[in-house]
DNA sequence: ACCTGAACACCGTTCAAGT
DNA sequence: ACCTGAACACCGTTCAAGT
């Protein structure tokens, strides 16, 4: 198996790549961290305005989508994006817009820093766990899906008699999946209904 | 900088602390992911029946901060744990306890799966995101947040005007922050009133 | 100013050889 | 049955030397 992801971009693959000698590229980059970093600011980098219309919640809805869309893009590189120190205007930019829409929904600040938190920590984690997945083909990331769900199915009924019944509905699709939960956490933020 | 995490276990590492020669270790573990998926189901096992008390909300949320306990138990497993496909004794254990609840709360079937899923992979992603965190000592991982702020409380006032306002009330504790979204989507799970 | 190539200090892993 | 030690094919990174 060829390494996949980071691991598959090495010093010496990327000199032999552009044709040059591994060590050329720390005429530019100090370290491969520092090359990363420049990576990831360039996957961040579109954030404009970006004015969503709709209600609060769709709104938000269409963020962290946003978000979690752009953070997957690059799934080798959603780690390293992920754990960025926030910085740069792209990221001020979405995180004000975000705080927007909560405040002039009616949330105080405190609920607004605590709603903002945990719908970025959401989308975030939720892009850690299926990077690895949006890393392979769609039909090895739904095959592996299949055997989990055949695997769950096959429990002895008497002592998971819940797992068997219900593991048809596990392990579907990571969006949907995703979206549910988002849909959760926006349900229950204290907006002003209108 | 030394190395930290699953970075500082490295067989030729492993072999010097027992005072053995490194390869030693292949007679047990044929490969360095079967030694560390060993690691892991020894980080998992311990789950038992478990019967938690109280609401339907309150035995969830008590499922799944324990879960991510254990998740963080030891940091630089975590990501291991997380990857892990789903078996064994204590993971089943685990779901079945879940689903009852679920199901019992007056959930349909696919409710029930698409919620669990949902508070699965918001604490799964979480501890991934925090796993770092954790890593470190307290006063380094605080020194952190306190400098991100720091930043945010910064920004020009005109154009990041809600930034600055809440930037006080981002980036505290990890326990919160996990709970507060938890206790999110808990609210909005269709949960029989009684 | 930019690139090369040898070198250093590491990895995971294999395998013939020792006891 | 278990451990050793040399070896292979890799890493990131440094640095003197070339053009």
């Amino acid at each position: 198996m060829s390494p996949t992801g980071l691991d598959g971009l090495s010093m010496r693959a990327l000199g032999a790549s552009l044709g040059v000698d591994p060590t050329a590229v720390y005429r530019y980059f100090r370290t491969k961290d520092e090359l990363l970093e420049a990576l990831a600011d360039a996957v961040v980098g579109g954030g404009g305005p970006h004015p969503e219309t709709g209600t609060p919640r769709q709104r938000l809805r269409g963020m962290f989508a946003n978000l979690r869309h752009t953070l997957l893009a690059n799934p080798a590189l959603t780690p390293v994006v992920v754990r960025r120190q926030p910085e740069g205007e792209g990221t001020w930019q979405g995180t004000e817009n975000v705080l927007a829409v909560l405040r002039e929904a009616g949330l105080s600040e405190q609920d607004t820093a605590r709603a903002y938190q945990a719908l970025l920590n959401y989308t975030l984690g939720h892009a850690l766990l299926e990077a690895p997945y949006a890393l392979m083909s769609a039909e090895e990331a739904e095959g592996i899906r299949t055997r989990v769900r055949a695997g769950l199915a096959v429990l002895p009924l008497d002592r998971y008699p819940h797992v068997s019944a219900v593991a048809a509905h596990l392990y579907t699709d990571m969006d949907s999946q995703y979206l549910y939960g988002l849909d959760l956490m926006l349900a229950a933020l204290p907006i002003d209904s209108d």
